[in-house]
DNA sequence: CGGATATGCGTAAAAAATACACAAAAAATT
DNA sequence: AATTTTTTGTGTATTTTTTACGCATATCCG
């Protein structure tokens, strides 16, 4: 490895650079919920804070965020992910109480997996967006801008292939945009702006009986979505 | 200063900081130009780059990247600007020949005006966005992310505040709208969008004799525009 | 069994986007 | 100097999109 413990010396001071993964969830049970690690190591021990760690020399700042993500969270990011951004550097001068240290922050979307700690994270779960502890360092702050980035990414980023399973159903897809943009829709307007969009398609024929009442299962269509993308489309709300 | 020559030592290596500027003007002659700087000192010495550099250990990478501006080209950015926005993190391991080197890249819209170059940088100088030279380290890669940027923003941030002057006329407002999109837009249908969203009026009478074919001239009302922006509005086109 | 709730389907009204024609003044051309 | 071309402002009819809402049926729950 690369990166022994050792003496390094340089003519400038230099800050220490970190990522940080804003990682977010969905299901029908806690909404949209967030993955938070317990801090295993000082400073800040036993807080919960947002996986995360030091840039090594050889790796790209997107690389180290999925590496420190994979390592106290065991959660590994395809490299299929649509939504794996960079959210904006943070580099208040006392930002963290061993010096100065600017981060760089990530956020992305997945479906909610077991996650457990690992490595300097003595533990790792989600909690539902309305039930975030107190968190270290300025991950407060860092967390209402990915919140606030995410409400403005939905409008144009089909979110859904992401947060839900494979299958699901209209007012599943309704409750997610509900609960993210925290509006009401009138289903049949939702869903008749989804279907349009053409990336949908039903999973099975309903069965013979025509029963109403029970949801139809939808799933995304990924080759037709890659095509708008590169059209560049919009979704309206 | 806190930053004087000296040795400084870490237990663990760090990579270098430091931040750029993409700086966007306009007038009508050039349409959409861009801000650089010839380099002064190696490496890519006399290769135009965005003004920029490291990163002090008592600033933000925001007052880094209005610092590192005004020292080398003269230009300073008011706290009024809307639009210094973060644009992202460059991390490639061998973006710099001198090593490990991220930088923070920022950018903002101004109203052109003289520069001069100074500190590390031999000149400044405003290109026309169809006539960049070639750019030192991964600045091309910077300034097609800055692009792409842009265009995305100005449907929901009113450019003009930044780009134009203080009095402006619709055709210009339109050739401005139609040089960042690279479209093109019936007159008409483009007066009656912009004049509709309140945010202008007209800043004089017509004359008595009411000439046609003299445009009339408009200013920004930044009250109101604040008031939208507060209840969150959007420009379509 | 009965009432409350959820789902799908379709339509009428309102709002917005779009395409387009004309007259007058200025600028360019001859 | 006369003529043509370009530029500007104004308004309207048409199409498209968005929004609001009614209804029949099936499930859920006591």
């Amino acid at each position: 490895m690369s990166d022994e413990k050792g003496v390094y010396t340089y003519a400038y001071p230099r800050p220490a650079v970190t990522t940080d993964c804003v990682i977010f969830g969905y299901d029908i049970k806690d909404g949209l919920s967030v993955l938070l690690v317990e801090r295993g190591l000082e400073p800040y021990k036993g807080c919960w804070a947002f996986p995360g760690g030091f840039l090594k020399m050889d790796e790209t700042a997107d690389a180290c965020a999925r590496r420190e993500l994979e390592e106290e969270t065991s959660l590994s990011l395809g490299e299929e992910s649509n939504l794996l951004a960079q959210l904006g550097c943070f580099s208040g001068v006392d930002r963290d109480p061993r010096g100065r240290v600017i981060t760089i922050a990530y956020y992305a979307l997945v479906r909610k997996a077991e996650v457990r700690g690992g490595d300097d994270a003595r533990a790792a779960r989600w909690f539902p967006i309305q039930a975030v502890p107190q968190l270290a360092f300025d991950h407060e702050l860092i967390l209402r801008t990915a919140l606030k980035r995410l409400k403005e990414d939905i409008h144009f980023k089909p979110v859904g292939f992401d947060l839900l399973p494979a299958t699901f159903t209209m007012p599943q897809l309704q409750n997610l945009y509900e609960s993210i943009l925290e509006v009401h829709f009138d289903r049949r307007n939702f869903a008749g702006k989804m279907l349009k969009l053409g990336i949908l398609e039903a999973t099975g024929e309903r069965p013979a009986g025509t029963p109403r009442s029970i949801p139809v299962s939808y799933r995304f269509k990924r080759d037709r979505y890659r095509e708008m993308k590169a059209a560049g489309f919009k979704l309206e709300f």
